[in-house]
DNA sequence: TCTGGGGTCCTAGGACCC
DNA sequence: TCTGGGGTCCTAGGACCC
């Protein structure tokens, strides 16, 4: 048997663990630039907001006094979901974070009959400690959790804690899910099932082994296992991210080859300094650029370019090297650019890197080390104390929309005095 | 007027080999 | 109408996740 916990709403349970005012009232929270709506609360839901709404579409509730809007503050979630593992980590023998949000726990030793009790435990140590509400799904497989944590978190009765230990209960749980909702099954597959006559998840789990296998591929057959209770999606510990990427859209649109390639050196300024947290250097730097693809009338064109080197790196000066002649050879006058982005890959430990690095300057690479190691100390703080000359004057957060931000509750000392 | 960002895995097809 | 048979590796794109 294995867990899922899952925070409820998690983004709008974030503002509100601060802004307990907003309990009751219809909250959403926006996307990167102000764009979409990413997370709802129940009330918002009800009204019928959709996951990925622009958010100019529900900007006249907010201005009616309907919805409350925050901008995202990924800062604060980042610190309240470490929050949340840690004490899910102490409660239970293992875990596996699978989001910002959501980790797999598992229950090896424990006496199955009191894992019930022990989640709901935890809920409300979590509830009293960080404010924040958790669902916990039990069941054979992790995609059977997940269909149990729907039920926790849809039905007030389960008190958060759904069970599915037997046939009849999963057969059940089954025959309730549509199977749009059920993990691994997307908006391409969703409609042709059922176009296929199988609506609901139970439809699916019925078809035969060998038809799912010819038409879904191996991805579909191991979903299909998984609801007969057969565990198919093998957890690997992910030890390194195999690729990194920064990117963002911009509040206006860009013309400006110098003002892009600023754009262009931030995000991989940000790219190496992931990479030196990580203790990883990438071989490949990727750049893509992007016109805004809602303008029919304007141009369009989303160019994309890779630098591989022939060493790996992580220094700031590097990547941003890489990137600016990667950008360099894409951008072409007469288009609006409104995103751009940089993805370095091929990543492997920094740390082997040394001593096989022949025809390479030795000295040239220490010396940018050292570079890198003494600006993140500098801007271990808020990140833009010191920069190369490439990258922009003013914060990389300008030209980047945020106009209903809450504040920096657990990381900023004025807003906590402010809070108290 | 305004429309996000960051990942993973699988597969088909092309390039190349003998 | 005819135009082999088998491999491997790489890559772009599709599909999925949050």
């Amino acid at each position: 048997m294995i867990a899922l916990a899952d925070c409820n709403n998690f983004f709008v349970s974030c503002e509100r663990a601060f802004q307990p005012q907003l309990e009751g009232r219809p909250v959403v929270v926006l996307s990167n630039n102000d764009g979409c709506v990413v997370a709802r609360s129940n009330e918002s839901k009800a009204m019928g907001i959709k996951m990925g709404t622009p958010f100019f579409q529900v900007k006249e509730l907010v201005d009616k006094g309907a919805l409350v809007v925050r901008s995202s503050n990924y800062t604060l979630y980042g610190d309240l979901s470490s929050r949340v593992m840690s004490i899910l980590e102490s409660a239970f023998p293992g875990i596996e974070m699978y989001s910002i949000d959501e980790a797999f726990l598992h229950l090896d030793g424990l006496d199955m009959k009191n894992v019930p009790s022990l989640s709901r435990d935890t809920i409300l140590k979590i509830r009293r400690w960080t404010g924040i509400p958790v669902s916990i799904g039990i069941a054979p497989t992790k995609t059977l959790a997940k269909v149990a944590n729907h039920f926790a978190k849809r039905y007030a009765g389960y008190k958060g804690v759904c069970t599915i230990d037997n046939d009849e209960k999963r057969l059940k749980a089954l025959s309730l899910t549509p199977i749009d909702d059920i993990w691994g099954i997307g908006w391409r597959m969703a409609p042709k099932l059922k176009s296929w006559g199988m609506p609901t998840a139970l439809d699916f789990h019925n078809a035969d082994e060998s038809w799912v296998y010819r038409t879904m591929g191996i991805t579909g057959l191991r979903t299909w296992k998984e609801l007969h209770g057969v565990p198919s999606i093998v957890d690997e510990p992910v030890e390194r991210r195999k690729s990194i990427c920064t990117s963002r859209s911009f509040a206006d649109m860009i013309t400006d080859k110098e003002e892009l390639e600023h754009r262009v050196a931030d995000f991989a300024a940000i790219c190496s300094r992931k990479l030196r947290d990580e203790g990883s250097a990438a071989y490949c730097i990727n750049v893509f650029l992007h016109t805004n693809r809602f303008r029919e009338d304007l141009g369009q064109y989303f160019p994309n370019a890779t630098e591989k080197l022939t060493v790996p790196v992580n220094s700031t000066q590097e990547v941003v090297a890489a990137a600016l002649k990667a950008c360099r050879g894409i951008y072409r006058e007469g288009f609006k650019y409104k995103r751009a982005g940089v993805t370095v890959f091929d990543i492997v430990d920094a740390n082997a890197v040394q001593g096989v690095l022949f025809g390479y300057d030795i000295d040239t690479r220490d010396k940018h080390d050292a570079i890198s190691a003494v600006m993140d100390r500098m801007n271990s703080k808020d990140n833009q104390t010191i920069r190369l000359a490439s990258q922009r004057r003013g914060h990389y957060a300008d030209g980047i929309r945020r106009e209903h931000c809450s504040g920096l509750y657990t990381t900023s000392i004025d807003d906590i005095i402010k809070v108290h």
